[in-house]
DNA sequence: GGCACCCTATTTAGTCATACAATACGATCA
DNA sequence: TGATCGTATTGTATGACTAAATAGGGTGCC
């Protein structure tokens, strides 16, 4: 009895949608472009136009794509994708330079987590803090890496789930899909004494309903993570890259 | 020629996605609940299975419930909605208490728009800094009210997308969306000198460079914003409310 | 006699095929 | 140049069949 792996077998439709998607997201078909007929999509992958169109559905629902009859089904600007969505964020991690995005997912973090964790400290309630220091309790009993990232994550999941405030929930719904790899990196061996102190000084002034506390101890942790992650992969990595620019 | 008034005809599985979405938001359906059998929605709603089934398509897409044959459609729990969507912060937008709802929003803005702004200081190219200004000179020259608040929020967003990172662009999309109500409060008669004075101060922050002056002319507009709805709405409003909660 | 387990029956979502409606673009013709 | 018609494409409807998961009944065992 295997459980499906996952992602392999599933709906028909969300395959259809998963290789559209991808091909979208890579560039294949450019922005305000029309994407092949559903008739041609039929055949092309062998399905009927019920599967296509509900496909396309996904697509259109998550802001890839627009149809209209006749036009076509165009594709829309990225700037109205929706970024954080599970699927998009899969699907860009599949086309996209792993540096990059990891860079660019810190920044969102870096920004966001600090504030999240101090409405914690305000908003948490018994739940929420038990939920936190359950993370932890993962992370120190961990034995093998595995099961450290993942207590990881659920950690830094649930200060956002904490802040009450549903509209920092997309940005924790993320992690595990797109940071499971950059926590893999850093759970390496020594770092993981230091990332348990770190991560219980969080915990504590969360709990304890200490505001700058957690915005500090969340900072400190971040700027940590950082700076192993640079120094990890060897190269520049949150620090933001300018382009060349002129002043105007 | 009319133009059809943009939510009101359109599409039939638009209408019918509406109508289950707020259900679902509103929580007239649990969480963990099923929803009625697609027979059932069909007959409810006087509609073939292919619209009913493309409708709930576009939930499934959005997060907001998850579909497996004969155990039915359950509603997911609202942690794992992407709550930043347009179409859910629509619906939110008809149930939900206003005073809270913008309440929620200003602490992520407050969270994020700083490190965006500064983010944008480092990262901005030409075009993305004259799509500023041009929110800047839109709301100076805007008569109406109408049109400042459009070019308010067309500057605002401009910051996002000026980040150069796409993660930050999904906050960017929901201001025309939810904040318009805020923005429209806010752009009452005597704020506006002081609102273009301090929009400026970002823009040109931004424009020549200026990381850590982005940031802070940033909190500054958002905090000003903030007591001025708090004064207008005449009770608490960006202060985030404590709930009860004991020590562990 | 009661309990556990397996197996089948039914319900429900998933897929397919076909037909027709509505729409917008383009070409044709006045 | 302008209006009209044709046509390709998405939108909607219908009906049939498949697959899967739950509920229920039946059987065997203790």
């Amino acid at each position: 009895m295997f459980r499906t792996p996952d992602a392999l077998i599933r709906n028909v439709h969300s395959q259809v949608a998963d290789r559209v998607g991808i091909s979208i997201v890579r560039g294949d078909v450019g922005v305000g472009e029309t994407l092949p007929s559903e008739m041609q999509i039929c055949e092309m992958m062998d399905v009927s136009r019920t599967v296509v169109r509900e496909a396309i559905r996904t697509l259109t629902g998550k802001g890839l794509v627009e149809a209209r009859p006749k036009s076509g089904t165009r594709v829309r600007p990225p700037e109205q994708w929706n970024q954080l969505d599970p699927d998009v964020l899969r699907w860009r991690l599949e086309t996209s330079e792993m540096d990059t995005y990891l860079n660019k997912l810190f920044q969102l973090r870096c920004a966001v987590e600090p504030a999240a964790a101090a409405l914690a400290a305000t908003a948490a309630g018994q739940a929420d803090i038990a939920r936190i220091r359950a993370g932890y309790e993962g992370m120190a009993a961990a034995k093998v890496n595995e099961a450290f990232v993942a207590a990881d994550i659920a950690f830094h999941q649930a200060i956002y789930f904490a802040t009450r405030n549903e509209f920092f929930w997309p940005i924790a719904q993320m992690f595990d899909i797109a940071l499971r790899q950059s926590f893999t990196i850093a759970a390496r061996g020594s770092h993981r004494a230091r990332a348990l102190v770190e991560h219980h000084a969080v915990l504590e002034a969360i709990a304890t309903g200490n505001v700058e506390g957690a915005r500090e101890a969340t900072n400190v942790l971040l700027k940590n993570s950082v700076d192993d992650l640079t120094r990890i992969r060897g190269r520049e990595f949150a620090a933001p890259k300018a382009p060349p620019r002129g002043r105007s």
